[in-house]
DNA sequence: CATGGCATGTAACCTGTTACATGATTCC
DNA sequence: GGAATCATGTAACAGGTTACATGCCATG
C-alpha cells in the first residue's frame, strides 16, 4: 500500500484538490493511514504525469486557485490493481509500548505516566471515531461502516488494556509497599 | 523512538551482538518494533563512533566471528534522556483497513478473503504472544509483563472485531440476497 | 548436495517528514 | 492586529528496506 494507492481510491468517488485529499485523510482516515502535504502534492504531479490522473485547475475569488483531480481509466485500472494484489501485513509502532517494556529502568511513577498518556490518547481517538460515525453513518458505505466499527472496538478494548495495565501497576506498587514494611 | 533508542533499552541488561538483537526484536519486541539487518548495523556502527557503545571482537570456531556491544555510561545517559523525553504517539498502517474501507469496488468474497487474512494473521501473533508468555513469565520484569498482556488484549479483541466484521458482511451478503428475490 | 543457521556488512533505493515560501481572506 | 483557513509547492533531510556479497558449518 502506497500512498498513490490511498489517493486512487479516494479519487475513485470525486474529484478533489490536494488540500481535499489531506484533509479526507486527517478524518476519515487518520485512524489506519496518514500522510502528509509533502507526500500528497509530489504523489499527485508523478501521478498525473503517469496518466493515472487529469489535473483542471479552478479559478477561485477571494481564495487560491485550486487543482482538481480526476481518475482515469487507467487510473481505475491501476486501482483495481491494488486492491486485488497481496496483502500487505499491519504496521504498528509504539514509543509507549517500548518504553513500558524497559520500563524497569525508570520510576514507577514514569511508567503511570506512560500509561496515562496512552489512555488520554486512546479516549481522544475513540471520541472522534464515534463522532464520526455518528455523523457519517447514513452516507457511509456498508464496508466502511465496518470499518469504522472495527476501529471502535479496538481503541474500546486499548482503553480496557491500558487501564488494567494501570491497575497492574498500581497493585505492584502496592504489593511493594507492603514488602518495605516486612 | 529511533532503533537508537531500542538498541540501547536492549543493551542496557547484557551486551550482545547485532545479530542477537535482531533476533530479540523479532522476538519479543515484533509486537511494537522491528528493524533489518540493514538498520541494524550501521546504527551499532554509528554508535559506537558516538561513544555509546564498546565493541569487542569474539573469536568463535566453527563460526564466524561475532561483535559483542557493550552500553557506555555516555549510552546510559543518552537512554535515560529518551525514557524522558516526551511522547510520540502510535503509528499504525493498515492495508487491510485500507481495503475495507474501499470495499464498495470490489466484491464481497474478496473483501471476505481481506478479513480472513487479517484473522490468520491475528491469530497466528496471538499464538506467538501467548507461547512467549508461557516461556518466559517468571523471567520478565513487572512492566514487560503488562506490556506482553496488553498485547494479548489487543490481539484478542482484534479478533473478535474482525470475526464480527465478517459476521456482518455476511449478514449483508444475506440481506442482499433476499432484496435480489422481491 | 541443498537448505538453513550463524554472522557481518554495504549500496541502491524508496518513501516519507519537516520546515519553509507565498499570499489573500475571514474571524476574533 | 494576530491567528486560522484556504491552497500549492519544494528542498533538505531522516529513516528505513531490499538485495546482494561473503563464507563456514550442520542437518536432512
Amino acid at each position: 500500500m502506497t500512498s498513490q494507492d490511498v489517493i486512487l481510491g479516494i479519487l475513485m468517488k470525486r474529484s478533489l484538490s490536494g488540500y481535499d485529499i489531506k484533509h479526507l485523510l486527517e478524518s476519515v482516515f487518520s485512524y489506519f493511514y496518514n500522510a502528509s502535504y509533502g507526500t500528497i502534492y509530489p504523489t499527485l504531479s508523478k501521478m498525473e504525469k503517469d496518466g493515472l490522473i487529469t489535473k483542471e485547475s479552478v479559478l477561485q475569488e477571494g481564495r487560491p486557485n485550486k487543482n482538481i483531480y480526476t481518475i482515469t481509466e487507467e487510473g481505475r485500472k491501476q486501482f483495481r490493481a491494488y486492491m486485488y494484489s497481496p496483502m500487505q501485513a499491519n504496521e504498528f509502532k509504539s514509543d509507549g509500548m517500548t518504553r513500558l517494556f524497559f520500563g524497569e529502568f525508570v520510576d514507577p511513577e514514569v511508567i503511570a505516566r506512560y500509561l496515562e498518556h496512552g489512555i488520554a490518547g486512546t479516549k481522544e481517538t475513540l471520541a472522534r471515531l464515534q463522532k464520526m460515525y455518528e455523523d457519517c453513518k447514513d452516507t457511509m458505505s456498508p464496508t466502511q461502516e465496518i470499518c469504522i466499527l472495527i476501529g471502535i472496538e479496538n481503541n474500546e478494548s486499548t482503553l480496557r488494556t491500558l487501564g488494567n495495565g494501570l491497575d497492574r501497576l498500581n497493585k505492584l506498587k502496592l504489593e511493594k509497599r507492603l514488602d518495605d514494611h516486612e
